[in-house]
DNA sequence: CTGAAAGCGCTTACAG
DNA sequence: CTGAAAGCGCTTACAG
């Protein structure tokens, strides 16, 4: 059978109150009396049952994080460094994966807010705000991460989008590049709206032809990318930027497979998830855009533990900057 | 404040019984009490709290995957298919990273079967399974995900490795290779160890010279097959096996920036996770191991959600076959 | 320095 | 067809 602190406390001879208080250092118990409670939690085997804890003080020390695509590299690295600042500070961390599913993502957030869990990591897949709003109870701790919204009500980690994109665009037009193709992921995303308005102002600014032809959205997971390049092929680009991670590596691959030569006959800039393998192989044959995932990651570690503590701070947003790596740098 | 479902069974006029029978449809409620319930619910906003129903309960609906690298797309895909098969049968899922670390899986599998996860799956890095099986508590429903121990005391899913390396080595001794390089992941691991001794028995039955230098181990995590590949091609290997699949995308683009020609100036046979960038490259010029991932993912969710079921059940091992894909097809 | 006891929010025999 | 009440295993004021 299950031992149990009262176990415990009938064999030590104290009562559970001091067997509890001498596990959490919760109040002071005399050397002699530790010593009967420790020989006593030896004998038993005695392990506290988290769950009765958990529930009795309200805390379950565990986060939720509701990621949109886990086999995706971008996020299971910002997984990978979440789950490793959360269990440095005695939280663990339950997953769901919505697949870009807003369904999925609702119902993911009702389960776990109602009781699982202490706070909320959410790379949202939703578009409308009041209906994201509305899922989460008065008061529960949430923080946006990668993907925010343009009502400013929680806090968010993203990166900054706009300025590497702009540039990019920049640097190809100084190249001489006319005819400049552009991806993006999922519309209705924060981030891709982000990106494609960079790309458009940058073009308008360059002087560059503004064609809407020239602009194609993938669904920002995997196998998105072949269509929406050959259509950008059949309109005669002479560079590309591909403004998600996943379909930056498909882009280098199919265009590879095609025969083109990368700074030749077509031009390249692409995000990229910082160690993804395609990034070592044609880094010198492209402009690369760098995210700060593991920071991306530690950040929203922080966010949320923060917000635990204090629940009712005003809500900020903070953004990380990405890497801008020229060709062969 | 909290609304609980004494505030429901007050609001109704019944009892905190027949509310908790209306919601959990465990016993016969008349449809004009329901109604009455129901409409306190909505009036109140209330959620039944998940903390105190598994504390009453026993059972969390919550299993743990300590996994060694999440990063690791390999695992990273695997946890995706595992999350999807327990969701889908009302599970959640918490993750703990190892980093292939024994003690860290140590303080994880304390953590967690202390209450937290009805059940763990267990990517295990540890070596000695006496000191692994102490860690568990007696009965405790834990399942072993493609890294196994000799002595068969718990469930186990894995990949069947010794024929596809027995093979590859064979076919490469039937081109006419001499000496064939061979890298592995960590060298306590299940896996490696009968990755290694399939490569061992084949070199011995083809033929073909043994020579320990010829064997080289990494630690199955990122940037560790270089300094494999510098000594095995000192050695003057005329081809290689690399028995992990985070090693072999390393090997590629080592190989690749040496300037070597796969399957001209030295053959390569890979284990990969499939659908791994650098498979969709060279495909045509290496031979592949293809892993059966999400197959792995969801058979590791069955075993547990069953082994909960019957805890005392037999356990058996459960062994998987990688596909054997020969260049270019 | 320590104990007796209430109570967290549910579920579930037991009883009618 | 439904209710009163015990109890899951802890923590924590309150009291001495």
């Amino acid at each position: 059978m299950k031992v149990t602190i009262s176990d415990v406390a009938r064999l030590a001879g104290v009562s559970t109150a001091t067997v509890s208080h001498t596990i959490n250092s919760t109040r002071y118990v005399s050397g002699e009396t530790k010593e009967k409670v420790y020989r006593a939690i030896a004998e038993l085997g005695y392990t506290p049952d988290a769950s009765a804890r958990s529930f009795r003080t309200g805390k379950k020390k565990t986060i939720g994080f509701i990621v949109p695509d886990i086999s995706n590299k971008f996020f299971a690295t910002m997984i990978e460094s979440v789950e490793n600042y959360l269990s440095a500070h005695g939280y663990h961390l339950i997953i769901a994966n919505t697949k870009e599913n807003p369904e999925r993502e609702e119902t993911n957030i009702r389960l776990l807010s109602a009781g699982l869990v202490d706070g909320l990591l959410i790379a949202s897949t939703m578009e409308d705000f009041s209906r994201f709003e509305s899922l989460i109870p008065a008061g529960f701790p949430v923080v946006l991460v990668d993907r925010t919204f343009d009502t400013k009500r929680f806090p968010s980690v993203s990166v900054s989008n706009f300025q590497p994109i702009y540039r990019s665009v920049c640097r190809l037009a100084g190249k001489g590049d006319k005819r400049i193709g552009m991806i993006g992921g999922l519309p209705r995303l924060s981030s891709t709206k982000e990106r494609i308005a960079a790309y458009q102002e940058a073009v308008a600014d360059c002087g560059l032809p503004q064609d809407d032809l020239l602009i194609r959205y993938g669904n920002s997971m995997e196998n998105s990318a072949q269509s929406c390049l050959d259509e950008l092929l059949e309109q005669k680009c002479d560079a590309l930027v591909v403004a998600q991670g996943l379909m930056a590596s498909e882009t280098v691959i199919y265009l590879h497979k095609k025969g083109f030569k990368l700074g030749e006959d077509i031009d390249l800039v692409t995000f990229v998830d910082y160690d993804s393998d395609i990034n070592y192989l044609y880094s010198n044959q492209m402009d690369c855009i760098i995210q700060p995932v593991e920071k991306l990651g530690e950040t929203a570690g922080e966010l949320i533990l923060q917000r635990i503590e204090t629940p009712d701070a005003p809500a900020f947003e903070q953004v990380l900057t990405s890497t801008y790596q020229p060709c062969g740098m």
